[in-house]
DNA sequence: AATCAAAGAACAATCGTTTGTGCGTATGTA
DNA sequence: TACATACGCACAAACGATTGTTCTTTGATT
């Protein structure tokens, strides 16, 4: 075990003061009339003996920590994994960290690591909400914590967010499936807590209307789960049930795998029996049985824009945050069929 | 903005010394005779206002942040993001926070990334390398700071390290496959400077080897990557050249994504025409077309085993950490023809 | 009444950096 | 010669929490 190396240590090496150090590793040996001397003496010890110096102390003293809290309901969703990948990557180019949290959608477990990001003093927060409710996000408001909403977030709250236009997604999709034919069209839902899952919903709802679809004959289940189980079980029961859709419309990849299971047991075919078309699209979508249509999010582009948002509002608090829909693209695949 | 709030000005408001504050919350009122008046007195103050520990504050006096620094190559392959799922949830269990880092495959970054570790002194690092060299994590492991790689490891350096058993596995897979009636297995591999792609294609070998087919006839193919195009341009070759396999083994789900993209480009039928076995499961693997064969690794025990050996490091630094080598499992569906 | 112990809490050093200020010496200027 | 200025760095406080030690007060004991 080396012993420890810090400014005092190197300092007593070289007969210098730890203050003379920190100035030189600072690049402030010019402004305090640090001799071209000592400061080669410093930098070369320094190199010599690999110091890299101790941000603890250095979060302390500043009260900056260079650390950006990310919360997200889980990670091993493919959606919030790609966020997360391009999140972490535009810290890093500016030298932020993450602290990363999964929240598994569980409110206590959001709330409890949310203190824990107030005790560990992190620069700022980006958070894909579990959606339930947002009085512990308003306390890191008050906190005067930078924070911004990722995919989900609370409209009746003035925290700023990124997500995709989800209405005009889904509008987009409803209307597409229109456009080849299909009226009779099945929503299965995911969390209608989420801002996301009710706007999916209104702009499914609105695309037929405006084609003359009356209220009563629309058609929304599902539990309130983005979960392949939420999709299996809905699919199932709505086969076996009296309702006979031409479509379904699935709030999301997972949904979307389910209502495949569910659909596959059955013997149906996909899409000469029925058609699909689902929310998020993933590396794999191109390679299922059949491909599928779905409605692309672009999360890259959402977690790069949340990290500058936060990067600004922590160097100049000054920044009203303005909260962005990222447009969505429909990807035509072979699961809608023309009718 | 609330005023600023720690253990001084709580002290202050109620005429009490930090310390005996600090006493108070820590429970070690009994052991230092404060009275249970003061003990309600602060205790219900510091609910009032909410009080949460400065934790920089205290990981510098305690020369311990509660942090776990881990290192993933891709936090967006879902195999990565499975394990970090894991890993972050025992870690909290724990009350440690997951510093999270997506070095993308990348030497540079990683090396970078662990000398940021070192400098916020984290308590213990979790690591999935890049594999192309070692030397940084030798001297993660000279500062005495515990260390345990995942998935990949080095095998000429006394580092432990938790990852499936990529031998049996690809052994039992080829296995499989000849038991199928397949002599003509062509392997694509990923990068092989990594521990599990040369114990994967070891195991490859052994199986054909011990079946009595010749070194010179074994077929392996592919790039240094573990990508969707290494799969689909390996197959592409493959099917405009003279060898002719009965089936393909890729060595990761991406790779396997990518032959399946050939193949249908080829107009080739799985599994009549060609038979395929991956290594990785993953939830959507059951609906592709067809749905693949694959070598499941149990990502999720990975993560947790990694966690609880970084843990029993970091608490009693006697324990010597053994290697671990999890199962898999072979998950039969439909991408294999029985000749 | 004098002594002593226990109760209850304050004091101050410490963790590693940063940073405002001060201090001694040398050089230049009038 | 006397004074200002520049030079080169040391000193010490501060960030917020913890903890070994010390101090004062109270009550009991002899």
């Amino acid at each position: 075990m080396s012993k420890k190396v810090n400014l005092k240590t190197i300092a007593n090496h070289l007969n210098l003061s730890p203050g003379t150090v920190s100035r030189v590793l600072n690049g402030k040996a010019k402004e305090f009339r640090i001799s071209q001397e000592t400061v080669k003496l410093v930098l070369a010890y320094v190199e010599k003996i690999g110091y890299s110096p101790n941000l603890i102390a250095k979060g302390l003293r500043a009260s900056k920590t260079f650390t950006i809290g990310l919360i997200i309901p889980d990670i091993s969703n493919p959606f919030f994994a790609i966020m997360a990948r391009n999140i972490e990557n535009a810290a890093s180019k500016e030298n932020y960290s993450i602290l990363l949290v999964d929240s598994q959608d569980d409110e206590q477990r959001e709330k409890q690591q949310l203190r824990n990001m107030i005790s560990r003093k992190v620069d700022g927060i980006i958070a894909a909400p579990v959606g339930a409710s947002y009085q512990h996000f308003l306390e890191i408001k008050n906190q005067g914590i930078p924070l911004v909403f990722v995919d989900r977030y609370f409209n009746d709250i003035d925290i700023p967010y990124v997500s995709s236009d989800n209405y005009s997604g889904a509008f987009e999709a409803t209307k597409y499936l229109m456009n080849n034919g299909h009226q009779n069209i099945v929503l299965i839902k995911g969390d209608e807590a989420t801002e996301p899952a009710k706007e999916r919903k209104r702009g499914y709802m609105d695309a037929l209307i405006q084609e003359g679809i009356s209220i009563d004959e629309i058609g929304v289940t599902g539990s309130n789960e983005f979960s392949i189980e939420n999709g299996y079980q809905s699919t199932k029961d709505m086969l076996a049930g009296d309702i006979k859709p031409t479509a379904i419309f699935a709030l999301s990849n997972l949904i979307g795998l389910g209502v495949l299971k569910a659909v596959k047991e059955a013997g149906i075919k996909i899409p000469d029996n029925l058609s699909l078309l689902t929310f998020d699209d993933q590396p794999y979508v191109p390679f299922l049985d059949p491909p599928v249509t779905t409605v692309k999010q672009d999360s890259e582009k959402i977690g790069i824009l949340a990290m500058e948002y936060i990067i600004s509002r922590i160097d100049k608090e000054k920044t009203p945050l303005k909260s962005k829909l990222i447009p969505t693209t429909l990807m035509v695949r072979k699961s809608v069929l023309k009718r």
